[in-house]
DNA sequence: TCAACGCAAGTGTGATCACAAATCAAAAAT
DNA sequence: ATTTTTGATTTGTGATCACACTTGCGTTGA
């Protein structure tokens, strides 16, 4: 394999010019999308139009309808018989199967991570611990945005370093499936007990500081059960008020 | 909620009619696509374009490029970055981790399915491996097709089962991205040793008859490493074979 | 002889249009 | 007053086109 002398001139300048990347109107529509779904902007049953999206965006309507089209397969939205798409509603069954799958998955991902991350990779998860506390001294009313970033970082730092490219495509979907359910979780929590999510991440990166993998699987089931019990509570609750106020 | 006169005359109308139901072309793509990808149709590393499909599938190019979008997002093809699209190569690790990732997820899903399959259902599958032995007997060459096909609807009729509306898609992508793989595995399969397929699938009904959850999950373990484990001796068999050549 | 250049065919992406189906609101009918 | 019908608007789907980028092959030049 030789390389001609304009080859070798071409190396030099590679070395000093970063690749400029060519992202897609389509890719920049979807990953927004997912942002946005992950955070929770959208409310559970909330129906979405593709020409309203591509107003909202300002874009044409093509990137849009296959970015949604990309979503639906994921099960981030639903298409429903109109072929009209919405978010999908919540119901205890539903938020009863999704849990049960990230327990199943997340807990997978993070017993192999265990076992697989190195000492760098451990710091900087423990310096996203700092972040956090940092966040929650400054009590900043409206860092319930900040607050879903900072926990979506500290997670799929963790799970990128479990080595399975087929677990964590999964995992992303599981996160944009829950991710409008979670929102209502968060608000809630943040007005209600000041129960510490710190303390579960704190729990979850000293199992992993030690590769204990049992550990970690524990402290991280622990960790993503809570805003699901409490939904879930709250929900029926929600059902059982509903149901005395007209019996 | 009170009914109208001819609400209620339309309900006698809809108890009779069944619903037609509206499937776009592009569904239908989709559908296509995947059928073909599961029955290992195309090769890995074969690379696909939109033109190429839709004159293929007699349509335009506009349903064929949403479907490919939508098999990229489920890791059923992949995106180059010179933006043509390819059925993904086999890898050994990418064969490891999809086999760990079907235990756990499908393991999962068989586990559940053993609790909640009615006697009506056992009967189903029950009879699914009557169908097989037919086949075997019958002995034609060219029922590979016929094989994937009853392997499939044998495994998907017990997972429809586990009552997880999370996990089943999941595992629908998973046997996407297997599909070209196995192919591989059945061919050689025929060739080589008879080994009973149904064998396994006999394990497997009988653990769900008794309602055995570890049994069935601990069976359908080895039915779905059988494949996985011989493709995976076969490549590294030929990689040995291709280094011995030019040492 | 082989690298470098240039042209042509092929390909993905996005915009726009036409059409059918759904939705909604006002008008008409009971 | 309630139901039905009608018509206008909105919406998703598929086709077609324009554009930019890639690829492959033949030509040119050292």
């Amino acid at each position: 394999m030789q390389k001609t002398a304009t080859e070798k001139s071409n190396d030099v300048i590679a070395a000093q010019l970063a690749p400029v990347g060519r992202e897609t109107v389509q890719d920049r529509v979807y990953s927004e999308l997912r942002r946005a779904l992950i955070g929770g902007l959208f409310e559970p049953n909330q129906t979405l139009t593709i020409r309203g999206l591509a107003d909202a965006l300002v874009t044409s309507t093509m990137p849009v309808r296959e970015a949604l089209g990309r979503l639906i397969t994921e099960k981030a939205l639903e298409a429903l018989p109109n072929r009209s798409v919405r978010v999908p509603p919540i119901t205890l069954d539903r938020l009863d199967d999704l849990l049960r799958a990230r327990i199943l998955i997340e807990g997978e991902a993070i017993a192999l991570a265990a076992t697989r991350m190195t000492p760098r990779q451990i710091s900087v998860i423990e310096g996203m611990l700092g972040e956090w506390d940092e966040m929650r001294a400054l009590k900043h009313k409206k860092d319930v945005d900040h607050e879903v970033t900072l926990n979506q970082s500290f997670h799929f730092e963790i799970y990128r370093s479990c080595g399975s490219a087929v677990l964590i495509p999964m995992i992303e979907s599981l996160w944009l499936q829950s991710g409008p359910c979670i929102r209502v979780a968060i608000y809630a929590f943040s007005e209600a007990g000041e129960v510490d999510t710190a303390h579960y991440h704190r729990r979850i990166v000293a199992a992993l500081a030690v590769q204990d993998a049992a550990a970690a699987r524990e402290a991280l089931v622990a960790d993503i059960s809570r805003p699901f019990t409490f939904l879930r509570n709250k929900l029926q609750a929600d059902a059982a008020a509903k149901s005395e106020n007209r019996p």
